[in-house]
DNA sequence: GTGCTACCGTTATATAGTAACGGACTGCCC
DNA sequence: GGGCAGTCCGTTACTATATAACGGTAGCAC
């Protein structure tokens, strides 16, 4: 397999969401290149949405020519593939939990998600919640629109950080 | 009163926008300075959310010196103030629609909305669905999060758009 | 007067994103 | 084999978006 190991036992988590994206592209016969998989890894090894700069400054230790082109461009097949998303209100790129899942859905991009990004610490949770997915295409359609693509943010506070400070 | 005229009757749109613009600042104690209005009545004259920067070269036939923080001063102490909002997904901003709706409630800043952007002609429209921001909360309170501001905006085709492509 | 605040002009800089060209490689057709 | 198209990526230059920092002025309190 693509990081030759037989089994998701006892991987780090990194390396079995790589092996995922592997699986997900070759069915989408699409080519997940070696410069792609560093991107996705480095967007997947950050606890935070990565800025594109800052992705590109670490690309850049393993790949020293690295300029803004190359890591736009991996992003942009990234999300076309579904396996990253953009955080509009960071400018900012991240993980999506679902590759991986086993889920079968095989929503090879976009599926509804919902972001909460807490001010304080920065941590960014995606949810996948039905109901907001739900009242929201019904709100579009009463509105005569036809709609394709969601972006949903919350900024506030996370559990810990509420917690603490209250 | 602001612009003049003791009625809102037979005023244009805009000018009873800023009317009302006036109004709430004098109720917040916050002051809509010249510099401020013009700015206030570019974002409400045009149809489509204005980056700033298109703005920027708008101002400039009523004031030659402007530059970047010109505009972005004065763009944020109106989102501050409620009088309009940013389109996260076009670095865009646009009027609130809720200015003026002589709807009582006070909210100076935030109050929930949603975007739906055309792809096609550009038009946004700006709601404020209940069921939306309801759902909302509710997914994020499960989650542990305390939700202070949230971006809901929607890319799609508008039923004209629509009508015509199918 | 002094000190303080809010507002704004001005210059320079930071951050985010794209256009455009060209080389290397691959697969395919003839 | 040669020619040709498609994909990927290195490279240069550039556009677009946003902010930092300093200084001046006007109003107001004391
Ligand atoms: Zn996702
Ligand atoms: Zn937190
Ligand atoms: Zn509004
Ligand atoms: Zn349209």
């Amino acid at each position: 397999m693509a990081s030759g190991q037989g089994s998701a036992e006892g991987m780090p988590p990194v390396a079995r969401a790589l092996d995922a994206a592997e699986a997900r592209c070759l069915r989408a016969g699409a080519q997940l290149t070696e410069l792609r998989r560093q991107v996705l890894a480095l967007v997947l090894e950050s606890e935070q949405p990565l800025g594109a700069y800052a992705l590109l400054d670490k690309l850049k230790a393993k790949r020293p020519g690295a300029a803004p082109p190359t890591v736009y461009r991996a992003l942009d097949f990234l999300l076309e593939q579904g396996l990253i998303h953009k955080v509009e209100r960071l400018n900012a790129f991240i993980g999506c939990v679902e590759v991986g899942h086993a889920h079968g859905h095989d929503h090879h991009h976009a599926h509804p998600h919902q972001f909460l990004i807490c001010r304080e610490c920065g941590m960014t949770l995606e949810l996948s919640d039905h109901a907001v997915a739900h009242a929201l295409e019904e709100a579009v359609a009463r509105a005569g629109f036809r709609m394709s693509r969601a972006t949903v943010e919350v900024e506030g506070l996370c559990a810990a950080c509420a917690g603490g400070a209250s």
